[in-house]
DNA sequence: TTTACAAACTGGAGCGCTCTAGATTACCGT
DNA sequence: ACGGTAATCTAGAGCGCTCCAGTTTGTAAA
């Protein structure tokens, strides 16, 4: 930077008003200036800038995975908005099992963002709030008590997806879960609500996030003697492992079981797959998030921000009537 | 980091030591310093640390899109290598056309990033070694003549993928194209090579990398007068396109029209979507590249290092013979 | 011409760390 | 007891930028 000064004839603070856009630059300078920058090859160093500056620009995006789409479509919304208000993106991904959560949400800390928005995050809510303590945090698709959370409604979705079920005739209907830890158990009760509500027997297999582990545990329940007519699983990429343990079987989702994924995640819109689902407005969840962020950091003092939404059913091929074969 | 010193009754630099995990401290004194540290919810500073530090420990990582596996699995192969060396990764997301990709490559070299691994990048050679010039870069999964590349041979793959369509008889094989751009032309040319050799008429149809888009170009394909009995796609995301095409159509996969794709992203793995595809051993390409980076580092001016490997044939249920109806 | 005020520009302090070179302490054998 | 080597520890410079508090220049009103 002090040689671009030297080669431009301006001083250095004038090169980093240049760089930067800011005002107060006049407009021959500043052409003179990155002219100048140009001819040196200088590249600014972000690092440095971020060091020496007020801060304010920076968001930290945590995401479980990258393996799952729901993920990437969240990542979409953040960085429409993000973007559009010239705010940095750092990543930091964790794992399918969330044992380097911890980690990855430390390294967000110790990089200095100004405010992390997390999705997937598998700690316990007083892990999250304790990070949260620290550095700004907003939590998408999940309701964190004390913490900022842009968040659809969990409990109304499964309902939403039972009903569903019911409505077509399905009274034998297991819920696929997720390994229950703090701020996931929402789908499951929704489930369980709903099936007692219509004085069904409410079956409950855990699995995990894993397509793989999901085919294998869907796979088990399909073969048990009281197999069921229809599975709700607790989100697309599991319901995508039960589409993997029909197709091994050789049973055609939608006509001899149905399945019903949740997130609405882009791959569930793909014909070949045509999952119905619960949509929670992923993208949209990633705007609010961002959205929710900036709040935040213009007033760092404020009550904790709940932005709730409804998600709606997608209806696709994956469910039908119950059929008589089962 | 002043005050942590001053809480454990030393200096600054044995806290930066302490924290570091260096050598050169005392287990007891090391002890005392990190206690401190807890007390004052004291947190190092990533980013003064990567200004005043040698660097070398930084990675970039360039995906060119978050909804295609393949670059989650070339991810996966960097961050095993990376994190076992203590690297931190650095990530930056392009888009599915392209448009960003000089943006997000900036973005790395303004982070001062010691070195990137660029997986997906649709600048032109040029562009790509102009880059290279200023930061050391390793390509992945693309030959970048003149700067570090680890690549699996596409032109060999398409001739893999055409042979078994052919021997299970089938004559009309259309390719889905890529756009055709600097580095991705090989699986292009690898077709038309291997469809010439076996005296056969080839017929090129360019698609997008956005799997809707690929549905749709291949439905126009698969509703033609001539409609193909195999169709050969550039890549996984867009053979799952045509999978798409084929069900909405009620075509089956393997039955009725053979599909077969390209990099065995973990998707086509999956039971219920049993894509024959080109493995190019993305997780491998991924842990190469970051070995790659790690040489490039010990040896900066070093010739430019090429990593190539075979792809090999992964046959599932997507393809088969060419049955009498078409 | 003088005064006033905005616009354009500058110098220097400081962000929180790492690194180098040197000062101190501990420990060993003789 | 003593020099010598290794293990600890410390002071201070500097990484490349932004920010603050000015100083200078330009321009319009008095």
């Amino acid at each position: 930077m002090e040689d671009v000064a030297r080669e431009a004839g301006v001083s250095r603070s004038l090169v980093s008003l240049a760089y930067r856009g800011a005002p107060g630059v006049s407009a021959a300078t500043r052409h003179r200036i990155l002219d100048a920058g140009r001819r040196l090859n200088y590249t600014p160093n972000q690092i440095a800038a971020r060091l020496a500056g007020r801060g304010g620009n920076t968001f930290g995006v945590f995401l479980q995975d990258l393996h799952n789409d729901l993920f990437a479509d969240v990542y979409d919304g953040v960085r429409e908005i993000a973007e559009a208000d010239g705010k940095h993106l750092v990543l930091a991904v964790g794992t399918i099992d969330g044992r380097r959560d911890a980690v990855s949400l430390q390294t967000l800390e110790q990089s200095r963002v100004d405010v992390i928005i997390a999705t997937g995050v598998q700690l316990s809510n007083a892990d999250v709030r304790e990070t949260a303590g620290r550095v700004p945090l907003v939590s998408v698709a999940r309701l964190v008590p004390g913490v900022d959370s842009v968040w659809s409604d969990n409990h109304f979705g499964a309902r939403l997806a039972i009903e569903h079920l019911i409505g077509l005739g399905h009274r034998r209907i297991v819920f696929l879960a997720n390994p229950p830890s703090d701020g996931y158990l929402d789908r499951r009760r929704g489930y369980i609500d709903a099936m007692r509500d219509a004085g069904l027997l409410e079956r409950v297999v855990t699995t995990t996030y894993a397509r793989a582990t999901a085919a294998l545990d869907a796979g088990v329940v399909l073969d048990s003697a009281d197999a069921p007519t229809a599975v709700f699983a607790h989100n697309d990429q599991a319901a995508l492992g039960v589409l993997d343990a029909l197709a091994v079987r050789g049973l055609s989702a939608g006509r001899d079981v149905s399945v019903i994924g949740y997130d609405n995640s882009s791959v569930s819109r793909a014909p070949g797959t045509a999952l119905t689902t619960v949509d929670i407005h992923s993208q949209s969840l990633g705007r609010n998030a961002a959205i929710t962020a900036m709040r935040r950091l213009a007033e760092p003092a404020a009550q904790p921000i709940t932005h709730s939404s409804m998600p709606s059913l997608v209806i696709r091929g994956s469910t039908g009537p119950v059929g008589p074969a089962r």
